[in-house]
DNA sequence: TAGATTGTTAATCGATTAACAATC
DNA sequence: TAGATTGTTAATCGATTAACAATC
């Protein structure tokens, strides 16, 4: 079984040294802190099997059939789910509504989250009307493009507004999550605004490095690299 | 550290026609093969880094600060680079050019890449038009989508076509990467389609492990993965 | 009880980093 | 030559896997 990247949610990459000078960052003993992003990645695939197995009707599901499911090892699937609790039964397995009940608890999809869309390009629309963002939870209750062509329009019953709305309605009605699907030269400008407002996570498509501090999470998707990924191997 | 591979190497061994006897040689010895994911995208980054260094008229970079552009240590880059030769001169680093030259030969931009999508949806929408696609070479050729309202539709000066029209218009016209970008439920048929064509390349946006031969290289990339992750992280 | 499978510890594997001789 | 920086080796760090006692 192999497995491949999925994704390329990277490390929330550099930060910048807060305000004060000896400020002395918190112990980070949060379980969040301790988890490996691969972790993380991997309950986000035992998810999306165990729906399909609940859909499916199955009662119950080992570390090992888990594990062939998703391309990994049966000593994989313990360990990664060892660092939350204790989910299975000896001799028997896992139950598959409560493992799946579980992880989504871990990943936080037991919540709605608001997101809002900075560009309304192609990028931006195809984000905004993926049907698995809703169904994770995750709502786009805003969006905003520079283009004036653009503000005004309504993508179902949201309309697009300016960047330069953005601020006031942020405040007003604030978000979890930004969504940046601009081009590159305005990605950092995007998120200045978004940690001004408080936002918390930030989700960058622009493939340029967002320079953020470090109580902001930032998860990156480039899409070129999954590509230049493939051309390496194909031209090997 | 961390591991999360590729997708398995393939294919041992190189043939070489020599004289009467072909024989395989070199069992697995490509380099390819041995370069781990992480390398492969810390490359991409470097090439971004250096395009954007190059636009500026730099002329010359020392690992030290194309760590620091990228977020990594300069042993990082030194030792990436390594894998593929001597591209530094000690005492005065790297010409940006050469550099961007080689990181361009590795990575296999130095061609075109012509590539089919299946599904025409806002995913696809989205990446057909995606101009960084195109500017590292990756052309779309062919779209297919099952809705028979999409098909006769035109992008660009591509015509849509229906799914049905697929194998015999790329027996035809060859692709190297076949892009999925319709639901899960279709996403491995639409896999076993582009194997049996011979097609090598795939690049799956659907949430769904496709099985697929070993000679055949897959990257995924799921948009659900990178929000979980945030999310995961927002609420701890 | 006998068989199955978890949760966890210890061993292994591999990626990153520190350090430094080579050398511009 | 003195200073800078590469390429590479060895040490470190951390993720994965094998193995097994616990226990259903």
């Amino acid at each position: 079984m192999e497995k491949e990247f999925e994704n390329e949610a990277q490390d929330s990459g550099k930060f910048v040294a807060s305000g004060s000078r000896d400020l002395v960052v918190e112990p980070d003993s949060s379980l969040t802190e301790k988890i490996s992003e691969f972790t993380v990645r991997r309950l986000s695939s035992y998810y999306r099997i165990l729906l399909s197995l609940e859909s499916q009707d199955v009662q119950t599901v080992s570390s090992a059939r888990l594990a062939e499911l998703c391309g990994v090892t049966s000593a994989q699937v313990r360990k990664d789910l060892s660092y939350f609790g204790n989910f299975g039964t000896r001799g028997l397995g896992y139950q598959v509504t409560d493992l799946k009940t579980a992880i989504v608890g871990i990943l936080g999809l037991d919540r709605k989250w608001m997101m809002a869309l900075f560009g309304a390009g192609s990028l931006g629309h195809a984000l905004f009307f993926h049907d698995g963002f809703r169904q994770d939870g995750f709502y786009f209750t805003h969006i905003f493009d520079i283009d004036p062509r653009r503000v005004g329009e309504k993508w179902r019953d949201i309309e697009i507004l300016s960047f330069a709305a953005a601020k006031e309605k942020l405040a007003a009605d604030p978000v979890d999550i930004g969504v940046i699907a601009v081009p590159e030269e305005s990605a950092q400008d995007i998120a200045d605004l978004l940690i001004d407002l408080g936002v918390n996570g930030i989700l960058n498509f622009a493939p340029r490095q967002l320079t953020i501090p470090k109580n902001v999470r930032l998860r990156n998707v480039n899409l070129a690299v999954a590509l230049e990924s493939l051309s390496f191997l194909l031209s090997g």
